[in-house]
DNA sequence: CGCGGAGTTGATGATCTTCAAACATGGTGG
DNA sequence: CCACCATGTTTGAAGATCATCAACTCCGCG
């Protein structure tokens, strides 16, 4: 359970439905975590599930030599720190400035809860999840840097339901370990991409705001997988 | 549901317990798929569910320009072919001659079944997936040939419960395809092993037989994570 | 106004892939 | 029975891609 922090609100909200999808209702409290604060670690206590309100956090391992190997991204919408064992196995950290609601695992996930479609709900979330890491994997086996950017690009753009301006909440190093790559391969690919037309870099100091010119030939050469 | 192939027994097997752990029982045949069979292809119906009894199975997705991404190896106790939605989204193939026992997907996990303890014996399988997808996907993100090799040994090495000999089904192109590699990097890294005095290749023609000289050596290669 | 985080760009080098050839061995047919 | 072949593996050489190291830019902020 994370701690009181700074700002946050912990109020009750009650009777709300688990991501529009469970039946039963359960109790959340809403929490807010700065750029870069741990939500939780690898290895604590699973006792929370988690849903993004606004902002956004990535999950991660960290290797005994530094590296990091980004596992996703959770945007508004999502859930995560779903785990069967007791513990996590990945640590969670806001990227932005995010607000998250909070319930107890057991409320949705408890031995006491005998309603059936509850459980089966559970079921559609943790198959999401196995859906994404598959189609990570994917991604991150044969793939040359532009497939895997190219890749990303169309997944965010997915995800943020094709806005007129990509605004990408992460560091070019997040998208790196994301993609397996490094932030230097990341942002010259990016520049590629610019120069070939099919995207404009803007927003400032970082560039993390992102016009997409073609979203067919993103697609392109994003889309590996036979046509099915 | 795959059709009647030559020289499998099709019986019908009551009341066993699905994978010792679901309580309901199920009706399972018993079918043999020869080297190289295809057992379901992507995008068809998954109307049913399997586990290895012998052999070996390999799950995995072609790319467009012929690269293939291998996601499991599925090996004799495994269950496969597990989805939610309505569609395979890889193909299996036996590795070599294999036992599968199959069983209509909607005996364990059906409308109708309202036994809630067999609904959470599926999550357990789901979530299995889900935490090998997402070790596989350590495995590809950041690491070397020389680690991936390692980590896949010691993978192999665990799950045939460390045998004296360990016996692969799989042949070089198939561990590439596994790893993100191709299987001449493959070859070449077992080799280094092999002149690091870590392991012998044997086996007669493919070398297929591997005696792990140093398990603690290997695992130090393939453990990357931070010792939790 | 200068600091500093984030990003870009360049040069160099390591690693892995690609292309190619040789090797080993189990199976097959004359 | 043995030559031959197919398959799988190993090894070598050359080349491409990506990582590394480094310099520099950009802009927001104190």
């Amino acid at each position: 359970m994370p701690e009181i922090v700074k700002g946050h609100s912990n109020v009750r909200l009650e009777r709300r439905d688990f991501h529009g999808s469970i039946g039963e209702t359960a109790f959340w409290r809403e929490f807010k975590y700065q750029r870069g604060q741990e939500i939780y670690g690898e290895a604590e206590p699973a006792d929370c599930v988690y849903e993004v309100i606004s902002g956004a956090v990535r999950t991660f391992v960290l290797l005994r030599d530094g590296r990091r190997q980004i596992g996703a991204f959770h945007l508004p919408g999502d859930i995560f720190g779903i785990e069967i064992d007791d513990a996590h196995r990945f640590t969670a950290e806001a990227i932005v400035n995010t607000t998250v609601w909070i319930t107890r695992r057991r409320s949705i996930f408890s031995e006491g809860m005998e309603n059936i479609s509850s459980t089966k709900d559970v079921l559609k979330l943790i198959t999401r999840n196995l859906h994404h890491a598959e189609s990570h994997l994917m991604l991150l086996g044969p793939q040359t840097a532009l497939e895997r950017v190219a890749a990303f690009l169309a997944e965010m753009d997915e995800r943020l339901q094709s806005p007129t301006v990509l605004i990408l909440p992460m560091i070019r190093r997040d998208i790196a370990d994301y993609l397996g790559l490094t932030l230097e391969t990341v942002s010259r690919t990016l520049s590629d991409l610019q120069r070939k037309g099919m995207l404009t870099l803007q927003g400032g100091r970082n560039h993390r705001e992102i016009v997409l010119h073609s979203r067919s030939k993103l697609a392109q050469l994003a889309l590996l997988r036979l046509t099915s």
